[in-house]
DNA sequence: TCAATTATGTAACAAAAGTCACCAAAGACC
DNA sequence: GGTCTTTGGTGACTTTTGTTACATAATTGA
């Protein structure tokens, strides 16, 4: 576990740090596709992520979805020191988009760490900082972009941080993340294809020059 | 300003630290309608709210706005304190929605007390949760209601904000904080007129039953 | 192999929101 | 009082997005 702590945070984490995190931290692989966090649940630890990727999402009474941010290398998850440190439950729910490797902290190392190293109160205001921008960034999106930039900048980002420019999702899938329709989403993929900026298949879209 | 500290922040901070406030605060009282931060700035302190409310708003490069939530007694800005932290510009805009009473703190004391205070850290952290939450009722608004559900909850929480149920608001300004056109605002609240709900008159608002 | 399932394409229509144009009332200023 | 400005009302139209319905192709699996 050190030497995956000294690859990704070593360079923010001073020594200390990172051998207390060692011995607290428990390591856990999580496959593609799983569940980490629901809406509703209480959070038992928080996560630092080593490597994947991880899909934050929105859900509303309806059971309607809608992506809120990837969270990548280096990254943990603000929303859930929200929920440790207040006791309240996760507003969001987290998935795995790829295979992932993350070490989870007991919550009340939080606390301790926050008042004892420099290092760690750097990383989590960081944290919320990049988090709140995040957010303003999804706020930008919804509210002063139309359907077809939203898409755009949608397979941009999944491009980007599965680091693949063939995407493999389907309509369906892509319209549940935009919080749209299949059909709305297939037509403005089918557009871009026209453009020529995309290729479509069955069950995975080639990104040609976006 | 002691008084004014206890009052508001006495419950929460311990003596010493309201002591320190103080002594290196500094007091401002900001009239209704002032800008108090303007996107692309640098900020130079954190405010922390004593009385009156502050309109916190996104705009996107066409100018087009947007309101994202209020700031109240108790609150401080975490925008703000990202800013800080991070030597970086505003994502945001702060404007007084009604007169305002306010401690502004130097910057480096806010690192100092993280450290220090424990009081102090919950605080901040309960700040960055607190807005966190905030925005993600935001986009709870524009992503999964019509124009006429985010109005009606537009208007009362203005009302509530203001603890006034004659909003002194002409439709154009509404139309801007809700980043929709004047016309269609105007229809919304003749609809919500003829329901009996509202009354419209030049200049103001008043709801009867919302 | 062949029926069932899943993914996609597309036309036709509906609803929500935005735009344009113009009018009229209220208030401001001389 | 009379003109100008601001504010609000409304009809007609457009654009964007969502919905319904149905067709067809690819894939699965008994």
């Amino acid at each position: 576990m050190i030497q995956e702590l000294k690859a990704g945070y070593g360079d923010q984490f001073e020594a200390a740090l990172i051998q207390e995190i060692a011995q607290v931290g428990t390591f856990r692989d999580v496959p593609e596709g799983s569940k980490l966090i629901e809406i509703g649940e209480y959070i038992k630890g928080m996560p630092l992520l080593i490597s994947g990727v991880i899909k934050v999402m929105r859900e509303d009474p309806d059971g309607d979805e809608l992506l809120l941010y990837y969270l990548e290398q280096g990254d943990t998850c603000s929303m859930t020191m929200s929920c440790c440190m207040g006791q309240t439950r996760s507003e969001i729910r987290a998935v795995a988009e790829t295979d992932v490797r993350l070490i989870m902290i007991p919550v009340r190392k939080m606390e301790e760490w926050t008042a004892k190293y420099r290092s760690w109160r750097n990383f989590v205001f960081d944290s919320y900082n990049t988090r709140l921008n995040e957010m303003l960034h999804a706020i930008d999106s919804i509210a002063f972009l139309n359907m077809d930039e939203r898409l755009i900048n949608y397979l941009r980002e999944k491009a980007r941080v599965n680091q693949d420019n063939t995407l493999h999702s389907t309509h369906q899938q892509i319209a549940y993340d935009l919080h749209s329709s299949r059909v709305v989403i297939s037509r403005l993929l089918k557009k871009l294809e026209n453009l020529g900026k995309i290729e479509l298949h069955r069950n995975h879209i080639e990104i040609l020059e976006l």
